[in-house]
DNA sequence: CTGTTTTTGGTTGTGCACAACTAAATTGTG
DNA sequence: CACAATTTAGTTGTGCACAACCAAAAACAG
């Protein structure tokens, strides 16, 4: 192990490389449907929670509204949702998919197939993979605040 | 496991989340020393191999010219490194420390355990998540190519 | 009700990432 | 040697991330 570089030592940098090569994978797959990951993710949620506020996308995310706000806005301009202002509550301003963006559900619904082929991972340690980086971003994230 | 979010369910996203949330920890550590994220990993490059090429630290990092020559840039008007033609080869920029660069190594060697103090993970599974990604990250990149 | 505080979303500015392209230097081939 | 192909850095343009700041709406306190 101690032949590994000063940068493969390090689970930082580790993480850093495996979540830019993920999204290299994806994308040309979202390519074809007009997207960019972190818009991917934005769709994902939108097509089990229509209408979720800037907010709540943020917070699902971990995005602030400084990165959502022009994500929203192209994704706007593509005519795949609408954002309108809650009447109940002016400053919310709530997201809603068009015709056009709950569409694409069924296109992107191949995606994560194509993905997981990839990954070179079996489902067990997709698993553990997946529950060790949950535990080591809320450790993370504790510490930040 | 079928309680997690639409999100927390799939690898992409926990690498995406881990890796901002690593970065967001490193933030106000590296601030100290006037570093980015990405350009201490290049400075830890450098202690190293001093004379780097750009090509090496791009293989190294994985990144292109396009996101290197401006963090070399501003590392270059920050005063903690100078690049040269390679006199042998002058389509080669070797990238050369200044004292002020080498110096930075010192302060810096403070980083690793304050890191490590917030992760929340034992050594094992240190080792463990690490090799896993190596293994994820390797996949993946055969698969784009 | 009035003034303050909090919540929410937006804007601006800086620094990555990365695709697409360019230019210069070197290497390879007939 | 001539000249095409390759290697190496750099530039330009788009889209995140995130800090710092702002404005409007709502909630709260006296």
């Amino acid at each position: 192990m101690s032949e590994r570089s000063i940068l493969k030592r390090q689970v930082c940098f580790s993480l850093y490389a495996a979540s830019r090569a993920a999204t290299a994978v994806y994308r040309p797959l979202l390519q074809e449907l007009g997207l960019t990951y972190p818009q991917y993710l934005v769709m994902l949620l939108l097509w089990e929670r229509d209408g979720a506020s800037v907010r709540e996308l943020g917070e699902e995310l971990q995005l602030d509204s400084g990165t959502l706000s022009p994500l929203l806005k192209r994704l706007e301009s593509a005519g795949l949702l609408e954002r309108r202002r809650a009447p109940d509550d002016e400053r919310r301003v709530a997201v809603h998919l068009t015709a056009r963006g709950a569409a694409l559900r069924e296109q992107a619904a191949r995606v994560p197939a194509q993905i997981a082929a990839a990954a070179g991972l079996t489902r067990a340690e997709v698993e553990q993979l997946n529950s060790t980086l949950a535990r080591y971003t809320d450790a993370l994230q504790a510490h930040v605040k």
